[in-house]
Order: C-alpha cells, then sequence, then structure tokens
DNA sequence: GATGAATGAGAGTTCATTCAT
DNA sequence: TATGAATGAACTCTCATTCAT
C-alpha cells in the first residue's frame, strides 16, 4: 500500500510537473526532461506513467481544468442563499469569479487551451465539460430560483448567465491585457460592480434596478 | 521598379504565408520550410527578408493585426450617421462585429496571441495598439456623440463601449467553444440582438429602451 | 560496471574519433556526424558525452596532447641514467624526439593548435601545460644534471635545453615541409647527429666538445 | 586606363580584404560575405575576379607570402657588407628576423599555412618557395661568403643557416606560446644574442667564438 | 563590370522515445 | 518499477554560389 500510495503521489508529481511546465513553455517547446525535472522524477518515468507527451499533455490539461472548475463553482455559493441585499450578493460573486478568472493557474489553462486547440481538439470536450459551459449553467440555476422568487427578472436565464459572466470577463481580458498586467483589488471590484449594474439594467426586478449614476 | 515591386510582393507574399502557417501550427510546431513552401520561395530567401523565426512571427502578426483592425473599424461605420432607428443600427454593427469576431482570420490571430503572449510579450504592444483598445475607443466615441445627440444615456462612454463588445464577444466565445465551431447566421444575429438588447436597457435613452420581452 | 565501463569506452572512443577527424579535416570542416561514425555512436551520443563541438574539440586537443607528452618525457629516458659515451646518449634522444615530433598524431595536433589558436585561446593552456613547455623543462633537469656532473657545461640549462630542441625541431620542420613530407630514416639520424654536434660545441664540457668536421 | 587601374586597385583590395579576413577567421570560418565588406565591394565582385573561394585563399595566400619574404630578405642586409663586429652584424640579423617573425601578418601567415596544408597541399609550393626555403638559401649564400673570407667557420653552410634560423624562430616560438603572447624588444633581443652565442660556438672561426659566460 | 536577390546543400543542436539494467 | 544511455528524426540557420538587372 505504500507503494500504491507512493507511485500515485508519483504519478500526481508528474501531472502537477507538466501542468507547470507546460503553462510557463507552452506544449511544443515544454520538453519531457524539465517535466521530469519539474516532478523529480527519470524521464523515462514519465513514459511508464503517460505513454506520450499528448498524453501527458490532455491528462495534466484535465486535471488543472478540474480543480479550476471547482473553485468557480464554490465561487457561486452567495447566490445559493443570497441576502436580502441581492446587487450585493451579485457583486460578491462577481469579485470572486473575477479574481479566479484572472489567476495564474487559470490563466495558463486558457492560454494552453487556446493554443492547442487545434491539434488537440478532442481537449475542448474534456475541459469545455469541465468548464465555462458548467459555471454557466450553474450560473443559470441560481438566477432561475431568483427569477422565480421575484428577485430577478431573468426570463432566459441561460441568456442572463451568459451576459453576466461575459461582462465580468471581457472587461477583464481587455484591462488585463489577457492576463499580463496584474490589477489591484480596487479595479477588479469596480469592473464587477460596473457588470453588476448593467445587468442589474436588463435582468434586475423592478425594484433592484436604477439608472446608471450620473456621473 | 519591376524588381522593387517583386521584392516587396515577395515580403508580403512571406508574411501571408508565415501567417497562414503560424495559424495552422502555432509558432513552435510550424517549421520554415513549410513557410517558404507556402509562400513559394525558398527557405534562406524568407531569412534574407526576416532574419529570424521569431522576427518572422512579430512581422506576420503585425500585419494580421493591422488588417484585422483595419476591417472592425469599418464596421462601426453605421454609428457614425445612424438612422433613425437606433435599435436597428446598433444591431447592425452587433452583427458585423461578431462576424469579423468569428472569422478565421481573426481567430487565428487571437489563438496565437493568447498561445505566445509568454514567449513574445512584446508582441502585445504591435497588437493591442491596433486591437482591441482601439476598437473600443472607437465605439466609445460614437456612443459618447449618441449620447449628447441624446439618443443614449452612456455617460461613462468606455464602459459602455466595453460592456457592448463583451456582451457581443463573451457569448460568441462560449458558443462558438473557442472558435473552434462554425455557427450558422442565424445563432450569430441572435447573439447581436441579445447583446444589443441588454446594451439599452443599461444604456439606453428612456425611450429606446424595453424590458426583455416576457418570453 | 560493465555499464560504467562501456561508458567509458564509448566516451573515449568518441574523443579518439574525434581527433581522427578534426586532424584530417580540420575544426571547422569536421562535421560531428562525420565524428559520430568514426566513432561508432549515434551523433546525439557525442552530444550526450560532450555538450558540444567545442567542448569535443577542448577535450579531443587536451587527450591527444597528453598522450603527445607522455611519449616525449619517455623519450628522455636515456639522459637519466647516461652511459658513458655521453654525445651517443644525445644523439639517442634527439633521434627518438625528433620521430615522435614526425608523427603522424603529433604534427595533426601541431596543426590544429596553430589552426585553431585563434579561436581557442584557452587549449593553449591546456596543451601547452602538457606540451612543449614541460619537455623543455624535464630535459632541462637533466642537463643540470649532467654540468653538475661535469659532463656538460650547461650554465644556463633552461637556454640549453630550448637551444637542443630548437636545433632539432627547426631542421625537421624545414625539411619536412611542415610534417607534410615523410623523410627517412636515414636523414632523421643525420638531422639529429648534426643538433648534437652544434650543441656539444655550445654546451659540451672541454673533452667532449669538438669543432665541426671538416667536410 | 582609370578603369585598368580602378580594377586593378579593386583586385588588390578583395586580395588584402581576403587575407585579413582568412587571418581572424580561419578558411572555413570565413565567409565571403565578410571578406567582400573588408574590400568594401559586393559579393559577386568578389567571384568575378577569383572564381572561388578557394582560388581566393590561394591568391591571398601567394600575395602574403611574397611580401613576407620580400621583407625577410631585406632583413639579412647588414651580413651582405659586414662591418668589422661579426657578431654585431649576426645579432642585429637576428634581431630583425626575430621581430619579423613575431609580426602579426606574419604569424597570420603561418597559422594559415598550418590550419590548411592538408586542404590545400598546392599552396606549400606557392608559400615555400617564396618562404623559408627561400631565406635558409640566401642566408646560406652570406655565411658561405664569410667562411671564404676566414670571418666563420661554417663548412656545411646550408647546416649552419639552418641552426641559425632554428635557434632563433624555436625560442621564439616557445616563449610567444605560438605567436599568441607579445613578448617585449628586451627579451627578443635576448633571444638573438643567445642564438647567436651558441651559432658562434659552433660555426665561428677562432678568434670570434668563445665560451658561454660562467653565469 | 558590378550588384541585389535567390537558392541548394549542409551543419549544429535538440528532443521524443526506446533499450538494457 | 525506475533509470542511465542511446538514437532517429527534425529544425533553425548559414553559406558558397548563381541569375537577372
Amino acid at each position: 500500500m505504500a507503494t500504491a500510495r507512493g507511485r500515485i503521489d508519483k504519478r500526481q508529481a508528474i501531472l502537477d510537473g507538466a501542468f507547470t511546465v507546460f503553462a510557463r513553455q507552452g506544449y511544443a517547446q515544454a520538453c519531457v526532461q524539465e517535466i521530469a525535472n519539474e516532478a523529480g522524477v527519470a524521464k523515462p518515468t514519465v513514459y511508464n506513467h503517460l505513454t506520450d507527451k499528448a498524453t501527458l499533455f490532455r491528462h495534466a490539461m484535465q486535471a488543472a481544468a478540474r480543480s479550476v472548475l471547482e473553485q468557480r463553482l464554490a465561487a457561486l455559493q452567495p447566490l445559493t442563499e443570497p441576502g436580502p441585499d441581492l446587487r450585493a450578493g451579485l457583486e460578491e460573486v462577481g469579485a470572486r469569479l473575477i479574481r479566479l478568472h484572472a489567476d495564474d493557474r487559470s490563466c495558463a489553462l486558457r492560454r494552453l487551451l487556446y493554443a492547442e486547440i487545434t491539434h488537440f481538439p478532442d481537449i475542448l470536450g474534456l475541459v469545455v465539460e469541465s468548464g465555462p459551459q458548467r459555471l454557466s449553467q450553474a450560473l443559470a440555476d441560481r438566477l432561475a430560483r431568483l427569477t422565480l422568487a421575484g428577485r430577478l427578472n431573468a426570463t432566459d436565464p441561460d441568456q442572463a448567465a451568459e451576459h453576466f459572466l461575459a461582462l465580468l470577463i471581457g472587461p477583464l481580458e481587455t484591462r488585463s491585457q489577457m492576463g499580463t498586467r496584474q490589477i489591484g483589488d480596487a479595479e477588479l471590484d469596480e469592473i464587477a460592480r460596473a457588470a453588476v449594474r448593467t445587468f442589474l439594467h436588463a435582468f434586475g426586478a423592478e425594484g433592484v434596478s436604477g439608472r446608471h449614476p450620473a456621473g
């Protein structure tokens, strides 16, 4: 059992090392030797566990995607049992999501996905399934509940969720220059607030919404 | 003169071929020989004109970015002299932008940018400058005019532009699975319409806006 | 142990092959593939053992220089316990040294050294240290002993050694046209005899020396 | 005629540039483009004048060899009409020769010769003919005259010349580490004096010679 | 005659992958 | 199982050489 444990640990170490190196270098530029070093094992050991550079990549991506998704889903928590101030709840969720999106690991995953989507079309399946789509669905669920409860006016909850996320992520991407620049907390919060403001204009129940402030 | 012309043509052919191959293969996987073939010249000719694989990449990216930007700016045309139906104008612009964004060339540019941003941080300068930022500014200009004319209510035109673009691009990216899936014209138009709807709720002048339809 | 042995053998084979090929082609014209062939290994194996073409060259030169020096030092043997006929002893040493100097390996080493001294200034250190300087010193030691024993008159043994070697090597170089032409044994011996003759005129103790023969 | 003049000048410029570059880089590492730059002409012009890289090398070497030989022959001047102090005359000649031998151009020529003698065996003919052999002969001529005049005792003038040159050049080569280290004037003169001392012991007429000083 | 441009051939180096231990 | 060593296949880049002007 100690052995089996050790084996599993080693596999995990390899996957972690692989993601780290792929994130740093990109798929093609990453070399297996470097991954082996990062994981603290010998090169053939990598092959013993994961056959191929390609297989290695797929598994590393999937693992990373899973862990990223988990965090994001958890970030929706405040909408599950929303307090009396809906706007505050949405802003809280926005702030969390935006921070996760700007996280290094998350950026790297996105970059790799964009980069290698042509060479590994199948990865999209592995990742998207546990990626934005699932997040959007989960959010749509929450918005539907809120609409039923009369606290929102999202007749098409899927679209509402889509727009909510777009209003968060879009500006973030632009301002962070694709994850290149770090953004201060204040600016992150402002992005989230603005997103919620626009969102509520469109999807807020009567009492909640309000015009954009005059200045 | 014929010679100079020939030289310029050849350079252009190389840059075009380079972008094509880079788009197909990614930076590292692309090999200069293939680029040379694509451009119809011998390998050393590529080096005569562009020194380096890296230099080649930079120039190809810049050229592509320029041509993409031009198209996008042109797509804002309908907002320059907007007709009586503002919503229709916005939808027209949205539909154009979304199609340009979904265009193969544009997707490839974005993919490459994401993919290589860590290895070529300087490219961001070349591309962003003639990229989303400029588009956002131009759009903000139009929105400001419309606000002054009393046809919109975008007190912060920069943010309004940011949100308008986000509402277009975000859903597109999700649905097209990062440019992987082709999307039909009907769906594209629907995305644009939905974006405009949400946008006008938040930034429309009183008369123009309207609640989301009941279903 | 068999493995370690095999590894060492392979390294030695590479160094030998390298020297052979460098000697035949010169540094720049030698190609690593040819060296690999000569050593009976694959090209990357060469790189596994010796990093670089340059490193390969340095090590091959050093190894060759060491083996050449060893032979030369051994050639001084007759002066360690000189028999009654000093002239004969010197001629014997001269004859040996001159043959070693005319040896293919030795010539090649010299040629390569001259050829690449500008590109590899550091090699001089590796080689000279185990090269002419050391030989000259060892010879000077012997001459000093002989002087103390009253059988020579070399008040400045360093210079005496220098001149002895010069009188051997200089004419050899001229006659062999820089190692290009083979020289017969008779001529080699004659060169050695002449060198000893001149040497003893200058540094012989009274009884030993003698004027050059009249014809 | 101006044109013909210009043509000749250009050819000379190319040959000079070629030697400079070959001296700096070695034959294989030198590239024709660099030679063209050095000569201030375009690459094809080099080919127009000298067909080949190899031809270029041969001609450049020959030209350099000729100019070096001329200087050396001129250095024998003091022995043509020797003053009353023969030792002084020999030392003067020695000092001159040694300086010429240590000259950059001369060292480069020697280096290139050694380096490429295997690839260009024919160059030896071009160069040796106008090289050490001719110098040795010219010197032997002078020594023969001096012997006839009773001022020397060189029964075999060829060998005497050979030894004289060897005693000069050998120590120089050792000390300068094959032309790598610069040597001060004082040391150069000392080398020449020592060479003459040994030489005169062996080949001096009775009155001139003298034992090496006691210390 | 002189040159800018183009090319065919080839070299060093790297890397994913496989044996043998 | 884990590893040191070896290799086949590529890839970037350089260079001598030749056209067309």
